[in-house]
DNA sequence: ATCAAAATCCAAAGCGCCTTGAATTACTGA
DNA sequence: TCAGTAATTCAAGGCGCTTTGGATTTTGAT
């Protein structure tokens, strides 16, 4: 069933019958209820195809996830980042078209997806310190939202940030106060923008607290299981070895407690450990005493965000760059204790 | 740059430039070289829109996710099979559009996408057991792959699947094998026909050995970490409790080994577990010896697979429906040991 | 040199929708 | 009653591409 069917149908002009879906006040009350009726009755949905090509609107935003290599780790975070901006889009009659790039294909997809006019506007997934991508995207007048910030841009852009520096700053801060001195930094790979904010915000309790930081005591890739148990088995069997981990996601955690278990030590008395927390819906950390105390915030909530912040941008192309800082909660959990010699 | 400012640019006729780029045979090689060269210069790609609507195909895949409610788990295997699908649609031109949907919203979102002309075909992902999206599809004859099968199915459709049935049965023999009668399966939910076919291959190996099913020791839910630490912890309690677990997901199995190390056993020892592995990036289970025993088989492979069967399907509908049935490996790691009284 | 066949190229129509500008009808006040 | 205005409706053009059917040029064999 297309517009030219259901007019005749109507026994109306194409015109008539696609103002009064529209929505166009030049149309009559009555004229409008029959029209909707029958587009009703006939499942009509205006050809998205035909639509796009006549407003010059794609009606699609795109999502370009970026892995190093083709068989590399999928940000787990992305899928949670994904469900909320989804749920916005549907709201507003937009479609998501993602794409899994390596990293070396990814210019000339952004290139293609402007030239194609598949999409209004992207969404950046894990920015890098100084990432090429806004320099790429201005270029080719793609409005985009930045999952994240880039640390070193000089020009404005539209982001949608956690705090990390405070997130860390703040966790860091209180296994300080519960004595720890040796405390590990398990973090991802710190050319990814929102990693290298996190080390600040440890580096930065050190400094406020006039304590010296050991070398040997941060690391960082990509974070996965078992990344955090190989990494943990290694400082414990330092002679001077942490008493507490900073760690950068659930999942580099759950190796660490793997570690931590076998090395016959208990997690919360004689090691401490707090993670950031993404809520991710498969890892429920959120009982009344959570297993991990843990810096929070909810990923997807900003998938939500974020999407509005871009849907925004493409009505209001005028509009002045957009930012948002969201802030992470700190939550105590099980596995915080003071420090024992 | 469109097709009318680069024929111009040319000199030649839109047909013309339209042909010599789409390789057809009635242009002039030199001709064509002169187009192609032109076309790349102007980094031209041919507006997706306007070619859709001209030709007719969308060329664009739909993925339609399903979650029960809005802030339910996304099943963490969406993200890996999604990779692998991408890569196939990268290949062959086409767009992946992603929707995540409240299962109560899938019916409509099916229609409009049909409705709408937005998609070639699409992947239905979690299949039921008897599940009312194929007679959908059926009637709104969109082309379709199933990831995974519907058991109750009368007609013929396309579908890849991991052969469920016989990995656990086989998984479930290996710990019979080893002495073990007391097996607990920590399944995800039996509604899902994946969980269903799992737990039928368990019963058949009971079956084989004349061995009576403890009804204490099946569970099935949403497959989350918290899901399997509870379990464990509520069935080691037990006056009769399992030696072995027999658990759907790696997710899950996280869940399982902190409640076995809070009871103060030892994975491989005193309980033995084995895993389905669904070889999510994040969570290597393939060193040398992998910390589990897992039946394995890589989803991103089977997203690969799934779109290129789609792809074919779309190319030729007269196609009769193709199956594939994928094997899982089972290897042996160490989290699995002899019965110990 | 000639003519049919093959090789190139082109003009124009059409995909399904939105939107401009004009035409028709209904309503208002004098 | 009638012009003047407001309310409805419509015809037609255009978005950028593919494709049909036809026109033109080249080629090859006689």
């Amino acid at each position: 069933m297309n517009l030219k069917q259901l007019s005749e149908h109507l026994g109306l002009s194409q015109t008539t019958v696609s103002r009064a879906l529209n929505g166009y006040p030049e149309v009559n009350e009555t004229t409008r209820r029959r029209v909707e009726r029958a587009a009703a009755e006939g499942n009509y949905r205006p050809n998205l195809r035909a639509m796009s090509l006549a407003t010059g609107k794609a009606m699609a935003i795109g999502h370009v996830v970026p892995v190093a290599h083709k068989n590399d780790v999928v940000n787990p975070v992305f899928a949670e980042f994904v469900a909320g901006a989804s749920q916005t889009y549907n709201l507003h009659g937009y479609e998501l078209m993602l794409t899994i790039a390596e990293t070396k294909n990814e210019e000339s997809i952004y290139r293609s997806l402007a030239a194609k006019r598949a999409v209004d506007g992207v969404i950046v997934h894990s920015p890098l310190r100084d990432d090429p991508r806004l320099a790429l995207l201005n270029e080719i007048g793609l409005p985009f939202v930045v999952h994240g910030r880039v640390c070193d841009s000089k020009t404005e852009y539209n982001w949608i940030d956690m705090n990390n520096r405070r997130a860390f700053k703040q966790a860091t801060q209180l296994l300080i106060d519960l004595g720890h001195k040796k405390i590990a930094l398990v973090n991802g790979q710190e050319t990814l923008s929102f990693a290298w904010l996190r080390r600040q915000g440890y580096e930065e309790a050190f400094k406020d607290n006039q304590l010296e930081i050991e070398p040997a005591f941060l690391s960082s890739a990509a974070l996965t299981e078992t990344y955090g148990y190989e990494k943990a088995s290694e400082l414990l069997a330092l002679e001077k070895s942490p008493s507490a981990f900073l760690v950068s996601s659930y999942i580099v955690a759950l190796g660490i407690r793997r570690a931590i278990s076998q090395a016959g030590l208990n997690i919360g008395k004689d090691i401490s450990v707090i993670i950031h927390d993404d809520e991710l819906s498969y890892f429920d950390n959120s009982a009344a005493v959570p297993q991990f105390t843990s810096t929070r915030s909810s990923v997807r909530e900003a998938g939500i965000l974020a999407a509005e912040m871009l849907l925004k941008q493409i009505d209001d192309p005028g509009l002045y760059p957009q930012t948002q800082l969201l802030e992470s909660h700190l939550t105590i959990g099980s596995s915080t204790g003071p420090y024992k010699a």
